[in-house]
This record gives C-alpha cells, structure tokens and sequence, in this order.
DNA sequence: CAGTTAATTAAACGATCGTTTTAAACAAAC
DNA sequence: GTTTGTTTAAAACGATCGTTTAATTAACTG
C-alpha cells in the first residue's frame, strides 16, 4: 500500500471517528494526512469506498480471530455447549484489546464502528450486515446452546439486548471515567472485560429464566 | 404556542430522528412543516434552540414522572430498599410507554435522543448532563440501595452498562424485527419492558457479585 | 380608520460539502 | 532522451448548508 493511501486511511479513521460518517470532511481527512483533496477519489474512488476499505482492514482480521476462538474452544470441548460467560469473553475482548493496545488511539475505532451503525445511511446497513452475518449466526448458537436453549424469542432479545449492550459501550466508553469521577481508568481492559462479561452473561441468563423469577420481588 | 411553532417541532422531531442532530436540515425541517426557512429562526433563533426545545418538551413531563415514581415507591416502603426489577422498571417503562402510545411514531422520539448522546456536538454534553442529572443521582442511589451498595466501583460500572443498554435500544429497536425474523412485535412495550427489565436487573446483580462467581465456570 | 406590532415571504449571504477537471511532476521502460 | 503510465497539484463545479436581510402581509390597538 502506498504511503498516501496509508496516511489517508489513518487520517480517516480519526475523523471518522470524531464526527461519524456524515459529518466527516473528506477535505478535513486529506488535510490531516497532508495529501491533497482529489487523493481521496484517485485512490479510495469516493468517500463512501475509504469508510469501507478502513473499515474492513480493521475488522476482518478481528471477526476472524474471534470465529477461531470460538470454534476452537468448541472443539476441543467436544462440542459440548461452552460456558456463558466464555463466549461472551470471546465476543468482547478481541475488539477491546485488539482495537487498543495496537497504539494510544484511545478506542477510536470502536466510536467509528458505533457510529456507522447508528447513522443511517443507505449503504451502512448492508455493509455491517455483511460484516456482522457469519458472527452473529455462529454466537448466537452457542449462547443459545450455553442458556440450554431457552426458546426462539428469548434468544432473540438476548442477543438484541446484548447487541445494544455492546454498541453502547463502545460508543460511550468515555463516559465511564464521567460517572466514576475519574477513578476508573479508561484504558483498563481487563477490568472493562470482566464487568461486561459479568453484565452480559446475566443480563442474558435472567432474561433465559423469565418466567421463573417474574417480575416482582 | 403558535401553529407555526408546533408544525416547526413536530416535523423537527421526525426529521431529526431519521438523520440525526449534524445530519438534519433545516430546510428539510421548514419544508416538511410546510412553512418558510426563515421561521425556525424567526421562532427558536437557531437549529440548536429548537433542538433543545423539542427535546425538552419531551423528556421533562417524563422525567418529572420517572422521579414521583421511585420517590413515592420509596416512601411507601418506608425508605428501604425496592426491588431491583422494580426500580428499573419505574426507569424504563415510562419512557417506552410515553414515546409509543401517544401516536403511531414508532419511537421516533428515542432514536432522536439516541442520535443526540452518540453526536459530538459541542452544546450536546452538557445539554445532556442538564436533562439527566437528577436522574441519574437519584436512581444510582436507589439502585445502590436494591443492590445492598456493593461498593462505588460495580455501581459505577453497573450504571455506565445500564446507560448502555438503554442506549443501545433506544437507538437499535428497529433491528428486533430483523433479529427475530419479524416474530417479535416492535410495538409490543410489555414484552419489551419484561425482557429489557429482566436482562439489566440480571446483569447489575451479577456485576455485583463479581467477585463470588468469577469468570470461570 | 390609522398606527403599530407580529408574522411570513422571497431572496440572498458566505461557507462548506463531495467530486471532477485539467495540467504538472514523477517514475520506469525503451 | 523520449515516451508511457502513475501519482500529485490547483482550481473549479454544482449542490446544500444555517442564517440574515428587507419587503410584504396579517393581526391587533387605540
């Protein structure tokens, strides 16, 4: 890859992430990577091309690590239904870990992702469809399995909750050093992990255990 | 309030929701009200205004009630601590119930403040810290409480996740229709609560419990 | 009815947007 | 050294943005 292109694609990522797709600037990115406005259509053909390449660089590598993870683990448990919490830790931890300590770009890429699927453009919706499909389906039989298969509808809205779960988190993670006042360090991984692991696994098992429990105490 | 300013906020509501804060337009806005451009600023003096207008107009009757309703909860147990499903019930089934019924919006009026606290706008912070403030203090405490106050660090965490799930179905509820293949009803706000209820209340006590349960099975 | 204020209108302002065009600089091949 | 194809550069294109101005109409007041 040429080093324009490179320098354009991590300029991107940066703006991307600070204004979303639509309220990025092409001419904001080419000045930040210090080429000039038409390198960005000679290269990526439009702005709309770039947002995808960048993306894909990012994520592809990372879904794959994350299938591996997860159908290795299967394996090698004879296919016997994982616990819950271990596949959510391989749901989540790639994409905190992977998408931070690579450099200091503070998750800036997890706010690029955010965004994109919460904008609407026409193409955003298809695209993160393709990029989400072989993960979602292969996760959400395994949680399905990991709950002892509570039932389509259940199922259904843990992984949307889930899903809402983690989008959130990743679009709003600053805010975890706003509402602990600082004393929660943003860049603890680890300690992140372990507490949406926690949150998730049993958002999802009293979701798996409604009738049981009910509504009132 | 005029007919103008209520036709202005109303087509406000819809084309904000669909296209976000930054992605709005006012000319899309004035056209869609079937009044002249120059009427947003005549009315509210700027798109901002009007943003925060309309928004106001919405949340603020809702918040007052969020807030009776725990309090009086309260007082009626005597000050001790409600059930857990309880008080996140009293914080989500207001502002689902309200936004719903009142006309066919289809939540409209969640994906706007949704859009709105993914945005980076510059007023969009504090605008946001100014409609939650007390809120959040309140409900912390009583979720604290419902907890048996396992320490700020989980409470802490426990509501940034909490704030994320909300988050993320605010903005997401459109995709339960696809995630279930169209078997679960988007305007059904019971069964909506119910699971939205279980899944959070599921994942704050399991966040508590971290350090009893550990990651492993 | 005259006088004053409020509301609406059409038109324009300056700015920025994504993209295209045209020409210049550059590299490698003959 | 000339030619060929690739990459960069400056400038312009048409469109849209939020906002303002100035003129006109509507509504109210004395």
């Amino acid at each position: 890859m040429s080093e324009t292109k490179r320098k354009i694609i991590e300029a991107a990522e940066v703006e991307f992430a600070e204004n979303g797709y639509g309220g990025a600037s092409v001419r904001e990115i080419t000045a930040r990577a210090e080429v000039n406005v038409a390198a960005i259509n000679y290269h990526f053909g439009n702005k709309e091309s770039l947002y995808k390449e960048m993306v894909r660089n990012r994520i592809e590598p990372l879904n794959r690590k994350r299938i591996d993870m997860l159908e290795k683990a299967l394996e090698e448990n004879d296919n016997f239904p994982l616990s819950l919490e271990q596949v959510i830790d391989f749901l989540v931890r790639p994409i905190l870990t992977e998408l931070m300590t690579d450099d200091g770009n503070d998750f800036r890429f997890l706010r690029v992702i955010g965004r994109g699927l919460s904008e609407g453009q026409a193409f955003m919706k298809d695209f993160h469809r393709e990029l989400l499909q072989e993960i979602v389906a292969k996760y959400t039989a395994a949680i399905s399995d990991s709950l002892r298969n509570p039932g389509f509808e259940k199922v259904a809205y843990g992984m949307h909750l889930l899903s809402c779960t983690i989008l959130g988190s990743m679009m709003q993670h600053a805010r975890l050093e706003l509402v602990s006042a600082g004393r929660i360090d943003l860049n603890d991984v680890d300690g992140l992990c372990e507490h949406l692991v926690a949150y998730i696994s049993g958002g999802l098992r009293a979701v798996a255990e409604i009738e049981m429990t009910g509504l009132e105490s």
